[in-house]
DNA sequence: GGGGAAC
DNA sequence: GTTCCCCAACGCCCG
DNA sequence: CGGGCG
């Protein structure tokens, strides 16, 4: 199997587990079972074989009792190193949680045959699914068979004790001590300096030490002896626990850094002290000068070195310190270190007096600025102490140079001026001028960045920095009269605008204006929609008022149709699609900046934020164990709202709130693979001609995608259960009617180029467009209900959008009127099928 | 799209 | 002030 | 069994 497995689980940076080197041949072979508290607590079972360890996850562990079964299921290879892997495997990476060492020791075979190598003989053993062992453990001892279980495809083994002498009457493996707990290795070293309060454990001072000591900001440097002067870090302040060497870092608002920082928290497990530091983690470029944009995007993934520096100690071995001056916690802070060698943890550099001076080389060196901290200072948690002053380097310049860059993803904002500093012939980032930008405010932002550079006094730049999106910065030979440079919609990351330096002319002369978007009001107007061309309305409904937002937003870029012009459709086909949504739990799927942005789902609704006049229905999530509170949609204002929110296709549930168990009717999904539509149509009508021998109404639509969906109308007298099952027979009719182009086959790879009957979607709390819905799909394709003599190769699965359904639907009417009112009998149905075999 | 947390 | 995050939940499959 | 995945 090798070990190609276990890594591509794993990520390395963020994990603690060994990343699998070596191989060892040792003379006895070992074996290792680890208690593994992941999502739930179970048992992994590791023998080495072969110069790798095979691994089996027992969720119940073994157990010494003379034939108890334990399931056993194989997994993948580990590396030998994994034999004495404990420790925390960080969140969101895979088996996350703490794993200790529940017991450890050799194995042998049991009874092997005598002139044959052990580990031959052992991975005989193992291939023909039949491992007969001998462990000596601690707790684990004697003979064992693991047997694959062979009716069973999976990878799923039995782990049995066998009589031998060692085996208990009674074994509860919950009830023992793992042999090797977690973080149980500690060593203790003692302290001289500490002349503090009584003895404490640092995880009853945690809570309030954690919130670290602020500085107050101030204008100019206070230059006096007794002040001790650092760096003003631009990265992020975070505190540090460690005990029994897990580090606990946390933010200044207390969440935990944990997971960010795993490269630093792995290097601080190796603290054996117990100890709260406080400090900065950063990033730094060549210079040495934090760079807050390299740390936000920081990843663990790239090259960047994260560096946490220290610059306070708040507690050690029992005793919190904080009550003792800054100049001791310095020192003490020191000593502490020295125990260590830490690669990318490191003391603050800090100087005490000649603060001035320290100051002007800093702001030279492009730092963000000095902070200041009285010596003889305690240590304040959680407050902003005048102790403790923060200077920010200002800078005059010769020049100025703006740029603007968007980032990625942005929504509220369309992004921020930039600023940099044109000096020694050098370019340097200095920060933004931020403001939000959008269609408004351009002129304004131009007009702020012409009083910024006219302004002769120099100015205090913000220090919020980019998250996405880099900068891009103008040469200076290109800066004047550069006024603007390209401008795009319809990419999220938008082209780079540059305002020029040292315009001159107002705002309203360099153009801007004409540079933004195509306004809306090009686009063809419809005869019945109240929906206008602003960019906001609001719209009344008797009592009911509903504010729609940005319907000059294009939601489909490359065909230009709006926001509004989606709205519009939803408002006058509301009359069609309506009945198929009342009283139907909605789960929004949602595009609030169009086919080409994110998407989310969402099923629970903050009631809080919705118009009084929009209706939830509260609906219990087992998953979740909570109730959800569904959007229901039952009229024209609740359904313009729901689009507006970015809902371009509609996805209510099959069933009604009234009656949640209970479909309304069948559905079976034909998704094609790479086959041509024809074959779609033809299965299609194979299923008509099924439904017809079966006496049962069917209704067909295009999916708005690349299939087609057929409805069975039920009534709601089935539960998803029985709708599901009959679904399953239907759908392999079919299939056996028309095998070469169709499969019922779940998994994708043994699917091949067929059309798949999907007939899974009949189920609680699922998902399918509705009839009538636009899908979020080029052309704005809409679910089309079709009569059944237009299921011919006439049909395209895109035939039908935004643009040409409108008109469709009034010359056709509901063609799907059926589906709400002829329920079938299944019973009935039931026994046709039987006649039909 | 919109609120809240975080910085 | 600006950015990021969150916003589902079925049943598979397979380690 | 349980996490990843679709």
């Amino acid at each position: 199997m090798g070990l190609s497995q276990y890594k591509s689980k794993r990520d390395f940076k963020q994990s603690p587990e060994p990343s699998g080197k070596k191989s060892r041949r040792g003379k006895k072979l070992k074996f290792v079972i680890q208690r593994h508290d992941a999502s739930r607590l179970h048992y992994d079972l590791r023998l080495e074989l072969d110069g790798v360890l095979k691994s089996w996850a027992v969720p119940k562990g073994p157990s010494m009792v003379v034939g108890d079964k334990r399931l056993a299921v194989m997994v993948e290879d580990h590396p030998i190193e994994y034999l004495n892997f404990y420790g925390e495997i960080p969140e969101g990476n895979y088996g996350a949680g703490v794993m200790d060492i529940f017991d450890s020791g050799t194995y042998k075979a049991y009874k092997a045959p005598p002139n044959v190598d052990e580990q031959t003989h052992l991975k005989s053993q193992l291939e023909k699914g039949d491992l007969k062992i001998v462990f000596d453990g601690t707790y684990i001892k004697g003979a064992f068979a693991l047997v694959k279980i062979k009716s069973d495809e999976a990878n799923n083994w039995l782990l049995i004790k066998k009589g031998d002498g060692f085996e208990l009457k009674e074994f509860d493996i919950g009830s023992l001590k793992p042999k090797v707990p977690s973080g149980a290795v500690k060593k203790h070293k003692s302290k001289s300096s500490i002349s503090s309060s009584k003895t404490k454990r640092a995880e009853d001072v945690w809570e309030t030490h954690q919130k670290p000591m602020l500085a107050t900001l101030t204008k100019g440097i206070v230059d006096q002896s007794g002040w001790i002067y650092e760096l003003k870090y631009d990265g992020y302040r975070a505190v540090t626990l460690i005990s029994n060497q897990k580090p606990e870092m946390v933010s200044r608002n207390g969440n935990s850094f944990n997971n960010q920082f795993q490269t630093l928290v792995k290097e601080l497990s190796a603290v054996e002290d117990e100890v709260i530091l406080d400090g900065e983690v950063v990033i730094e470029n060549k210079a040495g000068v934090s760079e807050f944009q390299l740390l936000q995007n920081y990843s663990g993934k790239g090259k960047e070195k994260l560096l946490y520096y220290l610059f306070d100690i708040l507690y050690l071995n029992g005793h919190s310190v904080i009550n003792l001056p800054l100049r001791d916690r310095k020192d003490l802070l020191a000593e502490f270190l020295e125990g260590y060698s830490f690669k990318n943890i490191k003391p603050a550099p800090y100087v005490e007096g000649n603060g001035k001076e320290y100051y002007e080389q800093r702001a030279k060196e492009g730092h963000e600025g000095v902070i200041a901290k009285d010596s003889t200072s305690t240590y304040q948690p959680g407050k902003r102490s005048r102790q403790w002053l923060k200077v920010k380097a200002t800078m005059s310049q010769e020049a100025i140079i703006c740029g603007y860059a968007l980032p990625q993803n942005s929504r509220k904002y369309f992004g921020s001026l930039i600023l940099g500093v044109y000096e020694d012939g050098k370019l340097r980032h200095i920060g933004n001028a931020g403001t939000g930008f959008n269609d408004d405010s351009l002129k304004n932002l131009y007009k702020r960045f012409q009083d910024l550079i006219t302004d002769t006094k120099p100015f205090t730049l913000k220090t919020t920095r980019y998250t996405r999106g880099k900068p891009v910065w103008l040469k200076p030979e290109m800066v004047c009269n550069v006024k603007f440079l390209s401008w795009t919609h319809d990419k999220v990351m938008r082209n780079p605008v540059f305002l020029g330096l040292r315009v001159d002319k107002p705002a309203d002369e360099i153009g801007i204006e004409q540079t933004i978007e195509t306004p809306a009001n090009e686009k063809s107007s419809k005869a019945n929609t109240m929906i206008g061309q602003e960019k906001d309305q609001i719209l009344k409904f008797g009592s009911k008022e509903l504010k729609l937002t940005n319907l000059h937003k294009e939601f489909w870029p490359e065909e230009h149709i709006t926001k509004g012009e989606l709205l519009s459709y939803y408002e006058q086909i509301s009359s069609f699609i309506l009945p198929y949504l009342k009283n139907r739990p909605q789960s929004l799927n949602r595009f609030p900046n169009g086919i080409k942005g994110p998407s989310f789902y969402q099923k629970d609704m903050e009631v809080s934020q919705l118009p009084k006049w929009v209706k939830t229905v509260k609906m219990y999530s087992k998953s979740n164990n909570r109730d959800i509170d569904y959007l229901i949609v039952n009229d024209l204002p609740s359904l313009l709202f729901m689009v507006n929110l970015g809902s371009i296709e509609i996805n209510p549930w099959h069933s009604r709130y009234t009656n949640p168990d209970h479909p309304d009717y069948l559905m079976l999904d034909l998704d094609p693979g790479d086959i041509s539509f024809k074959e779609v149509v033809n299965t299609a009508v194979v299923v008509k001609e099924l439904c017809d021998e079966l006496k049962m109404p069917c209704y067909c639509k295009t999916s708005g995608a690349t299939g087609l969906h057929i409805y069975m109308p039920l009534g709601a007298r089935y539960d998803y259960d029985q709708v599901k099952t009959f679904a399953e027979v239907l759908a392999k009719i079919t299939q056996s009617r028309i095998p070469e182009v169709t499969t019922v086959e779940r998994t994708v790879s043994k699917r091949g180029n067929k059309i798949y009957v999907d007939f899974l979607q009949n189920r609680k709390g699922q998902t399918i467009a509705a009839p009538y819905s636009v899908r979020p799909r080029p052309k704005a394709t809409v679910s089309t209900p079709l009569d059944w003599d237009e299921v011919n190769h006439n049909l395209s699965p895109d035939m039908f959008t935004i643009k040409n359904a409108v008109k469709r639907f009034e010359e056709k009417g509901d063609l799907w009127q059926g589906v709400l009112k002829n329920p079938v009998n299944l019973a009935v149905v039931l026994k046709r099928i039987d006649k039909l075999k």
